[in-house]
DNA sequence: TACATCCTTCTTTTT
DNA sequence: GAAGGATGTA
């Protein structure tokens, strides 16, 4: 095909991408494998919508999960099709939602001003409640609460439906489930606040109680794009389902095998059960990867084969085999971590890598510190991505606290959080009192005023929060008086915030300062993006960079430029590549994790989970775990990942150096490691039993042979006599828990 | 009301 | 092994 009228080349493409680019009409699914070229298909796709079909780019919306796969999308559509790309509509589902409302929210009787919560107020504003409700943390916890109401709106389910949620149907808890998801909701609404699962709830709400508004954008959206289908939740489902029933040019692109957000609520069977809701949908399978060497992709492919929630399918390699993936089993996480170093020390001297080239992933953002401790020591540079996040920060979060105060005088959590915060001598039973001056409608200041009018408190209390209102007054009007980050700095002064941080001097309260500073050059990063636009008054402008700061994700704040070994979680790697890839943890109850465990579903999800950090890799892979590890400060053993026996001999070997035998896998010289995967000597590992039961008939390392699970070691005993729970280590099945009077296990 | 100290729980993963 | 909550003391 001559293409002699784009800006661009089809010939760029291969066979089923080129396909992929050019099926514009109907509904169209996209699986792409990894390293396949999902995003140049997407980009070519857009542009060509643009240059071929002639589609105004106003009627494109493409919607991504982060704001950087948004944003480099967003570029490279503007290189290949020039600035007529720039208006496409091209973001996150949670950005998109925040722009629908804050145009037309006002129709279902919520302010247009609201502020997004974060996860952490949102936290505390149900511990708040159930403590009202006299609940038990114990019996029904905040953190169990707070995920099920998550759970219940990414499932359009409001409370006066909870009891359809499988999660809690028969559970005798539920009334009460249900009481505290009724009184979050009803505190959210008075605060005027939405969590972060309502921006896509009320979105849903908002198109299908108004089938106008939603036909508006029905009517301007001709082509709907998602990307990362795999990852979406029901209430994206319907979001899209509802923007694209009319015209049904719905392109969505992923890959089951990479579905790693099952615990978010995401729905793999959106994506599995794509051509039943689209009859007439075309598929197109980009299955050629381009990024990783065979050995890798091999290994990787055996490994997801093994998941029974897939669609059958096969990536092919287009990259030579290159070399095996190494395994290597150390003693501890130091000697891990010193591992990895020695590694990429070894590769930088001897194969010419940099720093930039390596990645270290690892299951929980706890694992981290012993890697950068040895990287520290080795003077390896390196970055961490997620941990402890920025705005996570006390300091970072009582000054968005102030702002969001500022902008939403309604915002009963934000104003709890700043009232005492530097200390005003405001506590607990002023609160309490402020709180039982409010009814419904009230605003925070407007029952401390009251407060302060009835004289309940004393004299200098009184006075201390009377001074507070004023400053907040004062700082509201000021709002359209001056520039963003002077405003920021005006809060941090006026408040008494900063010159509170100063007077303490402190080796902490410099680091807190120092984050406020940091604070100030996000205000200016936003000033000097294209979101933050001129005309705008100075209200909007604060409005617009609170939602912005409240959307973004870790892998956001990434600059991939640096020239630094990266540091970060599985999940934070999804989309990403590097030439070397170390996966370290692999380890039983870390990968797959001890809470994935029960479920089939939740252990698939932990595979998808090892297979994304494995085809992250270019050319070099390696996978590392430890035989003990200090977990909440203490050191327990730990034995190989499950996943290691789904990993084919032909594409993975031992590291010569690992003194440990991984079963299974052959050491690299060609000595056999293991009999077979058959058993592991257990004598290998370093054993500190927490206590040892007199009448023990089992001690650790004993051989015994159950009926399903075939011969294993055991690990530990808890109790003794036929109630006994035994835990025990099977090559093949991994680790399990067996009650002796029911575990019919054969001593041998 | 504020601060110190002890204790508990926690860790999956995050838009 | 840290951070938040509960408890006790000034």
């Amino acid at each position: 095909m001559r293409s002699t009228d784009l800006s661009f080349s089809l010939d760029d493409l291969n066979p089923s991408q080129k396909d992929a680019v050019t099926s514009t009409e109907g509904p169209l699914l996209i699986l792409a494998g990894a390293g396949s070229g999902k995003t140049r298909v997407i980009t070519y796709r857009i542009a060509y919508l643009l240059e071929k079909r002639k589609v105004p780019p106003y009627a494109i919306l493409a919607v991504t999960f982060t704001n950087k796969a948004a944003g480099e999308m967003r570029e490279r559509v503007i290189s290949l099709a020039g600035k007529r790309g720039r208006p496409v509509w091209i973001s996150t589902f949670h950005s998109a939602c925040v722009r629908i409302l804050r145009q037309h929210v006002e129709k279902l009787n919520v302010s247009r001003h609201f502020t997004i919560a974060d996860a952490n107020s949102s936290l505390k504003l149900i511990k708040d409640i159930l403590k009202e409700m006299n609940v038990d943390e114990k019996v029904l916890s905040s953190r169990r609460v707070s995920w099920l109401i998550s759970r219940a709106k990414n499932s359009l389910v409001g409370p006066e439906n909870m009891s359809e949620l499988e999660e809690v149907k028969r559970d005798h808890l539920l009334e009460r489930m249900v009481q505290a998801y009724h009184m979050y909701e009803e505190r959210l609404r008075g605060s005027h606040v939405f969590d972060f699962d309502d921006l896509l709830f009320f979105t849903y709400r908002l198109f299908e109680e108004h089938p106008d508004v939603r036909k508006s954008y029905e009517d301007l959206l001709h082509y709907i794009l998602v990307d990362e289908y795999q990852d979406t939740n029901h209430a994206q489902y319907q979001i899209i389902r509802q923007l694209s029933t009319h015209r049904r040019n719905l392109c969505v692109v992923g890959d089951d095998d990479q579905s790693i957000y099952r615990w978010r609520g995401a729905d793999i069977t959106n994506i599995l059960s794509f051509e039943q809701d689209y009859p007439d949908a075309k598929v197109v399978s980009l299955m050629e990867n381009y990024r990783s060497t065979g050995h890798i992709l091999k290994a990787a492919s055996c490994l997801i084969s093994k998941n029974m929630g897939r669609k059958e399918k096969e990536l092919v390699a287009v990259r030579p085999d290159g070399l095996k993936v190494l395994a290597y089993s150390s003693f501890d996480e130091r000697d891990e971590a010193d591992f990895i170093s020695a590694n990429i020390l070894d590769l930088m001297r001897r194969e010419g890598f940099s720093s930039k080239d390596f990645a270290v992933f690892y299951r929980i953002n706890a694992q981290s510190r012993s890697i950068e401790d040895s990287l520290r020591r080795q003077n390896i540079p390196y970055a961490i991505v997620g941990g402890v996040r920025f705005y996570d920060r006390l300091e970072i979060r009582d000054l968005i606290a102030y702002l969001r105060f500022i902008l939403n005088p309604s915002d009963w959590t934000s104003f709890e959080r700043i009232i005492n915060s530097p200390g005003r001598g405001i506590g607990k039973v002023t609160m309490d009192r402020i709180r039982s001056a409010a009814d419904p409608e009230t605003t925070p200041e407007g029952a401390a005023k009251r407060t302060v009018a009835a004289g309940t408190v004393n004299k200098k209390t009184g006075a201390s929060l009377q001074a507070f209102l004023n400053t907040i007054t004062a700082l509201r009007e000021k709002t359209e008086l001056v520039s963003l980050d002077e405003f920021v700095v005006c809060v941090l002064e006026d408040t008494g915030y900063l010159p509170a941080l100063q007077s303490e001097n402190t080796d902490e309260s410099r680091t807190r300062i120092e984050n406020l500073q940091e604070f100030r050059t996000v205000v200016d990063d936003f000033l000097k993006s294209e979101i933050s636009e001129e005309s705008v008054s100075g209200t909007e402008k604060l409005s617009t960079f609170l939602d912005q700061i409240s959307l973004v994700s870790d892998i956001d704040s990434w600059a991939d430029k640096g020239s630094t070994v990266t540091l970060m979680t599985l999940h934070t790697a999804k989309g990403l590549e590097f030439p070397v890839v170390f996966l370290s943890g692999m380890e039983e109850d870390l990968l797959p994790h001890y809470h994935s465990q029960g479920e089939p579903a939740e252990l698939e999800e932990e595979r998808r989970l090892c297979y994304v950090g494995m085809t992250r890799s270019k050319e070099r892979l390696f996978l590392t775990m430890a035989r003990r590890r200090r977990l909440f400060g203490k050191y327990d053993n730990a034995f190989p990942s499950r996943f290691f026996t789904d990993l084919p001999e032909e594409n993975v070997e031992m590291h010569q150096d690992t003194p440990f035998p991984i079963p299974g896998l052959i050491r690299k010289g060609g000595i056999q490691a293991s009999a077979g995967g058959e058993t592991i000597p257990i004598s290998e590992f370093h054993y500190e039993p927490e206590h040892v039961d007199g009448e023990e008939t089992l001690p650790p390392g004993t051989q015994v042979r159950h009926p399903m699970f075939g011969v294993g070691q055991v690990m530990s005993v808890d109790g003794s006599g036929g109630e006994a729970r035994i835990t025990v280590y099977f090559p093949k099945g991994g680790k399990k828990r067996l009650i002796a009077k029911y575990a019919n296990l054969q001593v041998l």
